[in-house]
DNA sequence: ACCTGAACACCGTTCAAGT
DNA sequence: ACCTGAACACCGTTCAAGT
């Protein structure tokens, strides 16, 4: 357990761990390993402990590169924001405006069940609530402006109160995809991993439907 | 703080907590208080030395009444979901289907934002996970139980693949509902807290409105 | 500049001992 | 039967000391 180390990370890391730490990739080293130690075994079994004993190195060795446990959660947080907006945005790349809503529930639904140490820790409030990094909190709000800018392109400026309009849709989206990740993740959703995937687009055509018709 | 206590609290414990306890009540002082606590200050500030220090005990007397801090919180999470499952019950006397869902969605995110200790740890991963306890199993599936009935009621019989169909709708409404209770308890959704309210009964309407129409 | 190792103040839990 | 208080094995964090 203590020298658990797959090929990978010896060639990340270089073959001689303790040593290669001086040389400034210990930093990433913790980053990657607490990642791995949250989608694995979730937040709560995170310990600087346990994360130096597998990088070789001693449990307060964290401190030269981050004040606290807390900062590297949120550096954690902060890398999943950038990946999952990257996931988002791709997913815009579509021809009708219904198949852009599609894709884009996937992208969302696939992030949080293929990350889910990720997307806890990115959506846990005691992670984020404090956190002073301006760089969490840019990288935190490009998934959602993916969503809004969609959202608001698929409703007409004719509209009367059309801000009220975009942010219930926005809010309405959101809450849809975060729950079913949530839900999904948490083992609430019965049913194979494909029907409860179809039974969530089948949920955001649904609502789309109810958002367009009031146009 | 040590010994700050409501009159309330006095009342319902007993003059002299410290001999009273001796007569069987430290049990429900315990999940009283944990229950504020986790209120007002979330699960991970409940510590057992805490309670006891609050309750006027030692910080191991919990041992008497639970096997561990584990099930003190599946005690907590067992009350919240009879709590939850009387408010969405009590929802459901109403004349128009329509209406049934709006005001069942509107006891369902009220709950939750009225109570976001007992909606968290309820639906905290970690807390029910290995809860051995059939009663809070029980609890848990009375909430969505009412979900769920309201749905089949609404959903024809004549329709093709109907238990495909009644397992969408109800995934979508739970997973819209968890998202917006979830948004809104930990801070992620901007605007009065009326106006939120109103976004996630339009949502709803709005699902409502797409999963009928696919009849 | 980077890491160690002992120390500190916490935590949940156990258990012999008190009443 | 119920609670205490010391003890144990953990935890995050600090800091003087090593290289």
């Amino acid at each position: 357990m203590k020298t658990r180390k797959t090929p990978d990370e010896i060639l990340k890391t270089g073959a001689k761990p303790a040593t290669s730490y001086h040389h400034g990739n210990l930093e990433r080293g913790l980053i990657d390993r607490a990642t791995e130690v949250i989608a694995n075994q979730g937040v709560e079994h995170l310990t600087l402990r346990l994360l130096g004993e597998e990088l070789g190195v001693s449990r307060s060795a964290l401190y030269r590169h981050f004040p606290d446990k807390q900062t590297l959660l949120v550096r954690v947080a902060e890398e999943g924001f950038v990946r999952f907006g990257d996931a988002l945005d791709a997913a815009r790349a579509s021809k009708s405006a219904e198949d852009v809503f599609v894709r884009m529930g996937r992208a969302y639904f696939d992030f949080a069940r293929q990350n889910p140490g990720h997307y806890r820790v990115m959506f846990d409030t005691t992670v984020l609530k404090k956190a002073n990094s301006a760089k969490v909190h840019a990288a935190a709000k490009r998934p959602l402006a993916c969503l809004v800018d969609e959202v608001v392109k698929d409703t007409p400026e004719t509209d009367k109160d059309r801000a009220t309009l975009i942010e219930t849709r926005v809010s309405g989206l959101w809450s849809l995809l975060h729950g079913y990740s949530m839900l999904a993740i948490n083992g609430h959703l019965a049913g194979t991993s494909s029907s409860v995937a179809k039974s969530m687009v089948a949920s955001v055509l649904y609502l789309l439907q109810g958002q367009r018709s009031s146009r």
